[in-house]
DNA sequence: ATGGCTTATTGTATAAGA
């Protein structure tokens, strides 16, 4: 089974770039961020045409997640369990045994903003369902967008970024808490090359200059772990015309 | 250098992203 993440920015603008993507990588399953559109016009019937079902919780302006996928998805759950979130930021389903959750992580803004503070409110309560979920689906992905960078070699210019949003101390702590749990970054484990991004800044030519970010992670649990065959980045779609300056992950697993 | 693009909004400048 092929699992992937995206965050599109904006699924309006980038459906065209999906349902291409889509035609040239037949994967099981697509996890997007940043749909930024409701549900009335989440594009279903499009994605129906094209051999894929869907589940959206979505929001006007921002944020927004969906799954995609060519099998049956169950057991749909929108949000975190008893935490308080107007900001449409996870959805969760079960595809062959797999629960599958898709995450756009609060961005946080400046580590001195209260969108920081809400990020960190965030990610503890994240983590703290998480330990829930992986006692209640011993196979279990999460995919999304994080918005750390777990690692100076995640980030183009380390020193440049010390201490900044996506790189702070306390947002590691928080990525290596999911870690500890008994999570693994996919990637990682499988790739131990340094600056392998899955973001650029659209300014300053960021992408030609692989001036970029590993934000965007595919984070499996101990069963899973055994069974990854390949995890890969897929800079192909920020090569576009008007890109989304996120670009696929990637996961194969044997099931 | 706090910008540099891109998206969305009952917009024509502002907010947000990362």
């Amino acid at each position: 089974m092929k699992l992937a993440t995206w965050n599109v920015n904006s699924l309006k603008v980038r459906l065209p770039h999906v349902l291409d993507w889509l035609a040239e990588n037949p994967i099981e399953v697509l996890c997007l961020q940043e749909t930024k559109q409701e549900d009335v016009k989440f594009p279903y019937d499009e994605l129906k045409a094209a051999g894929y079902n869907a589940v959206h919780s979505g929001q006007k302006t921002y944020n927004g997640v969906a799954i995609l996928s060519t099998h049956e998805m169950t057991c749909v759950q929108h949000g975190i369990p008893d935490f308080e979130d107007e900001q449409k930021r996870v959805i969760s389903v079960t595809i062959d045994g797999v629960r599958v959750i898709c995450v756009y992580v609060v961005n946080g803004q400046a580590v001195d903003s209260d969108k920081y503070d809400y990020k960190m409110r965030w990610l503890k309560a994240l983590s703290a369902w998480l330990v829930k979920e992986l006692k209640k689906y011993p196979n279990l992905v999460i995919l999304g967008d994080y918005n750390i960078a777990p690692d100076d070699s995640d980030c183009h210019d380390p020193a440049a970024w010390e201490g900044e949003i996506l790189v702070s101390p306390r947002e590691r702590d928080a990525f290596e808490e999911l870690l500890e749990m008994g999570l693994h970054d996919s990637f990682r484990m499988l790739n131990q090359e340094e600056k392998q991004f899955t973001w650029w800044d659209y300014r300053m030519m960021g992408f030609r200059r692989n001036r970029g970010m590993r934000i965007d992670h595919i984070l499996v649990s101990d069963a899973l772990k055994e069974r990854c065959a390949s995890c890969i980045i897929d800079k192909a779609p920020r090569k576009l015309e008007r890109p989304s300056d996120h670009t696929p992950v990637v996961l194969e697993v044997n099931l």
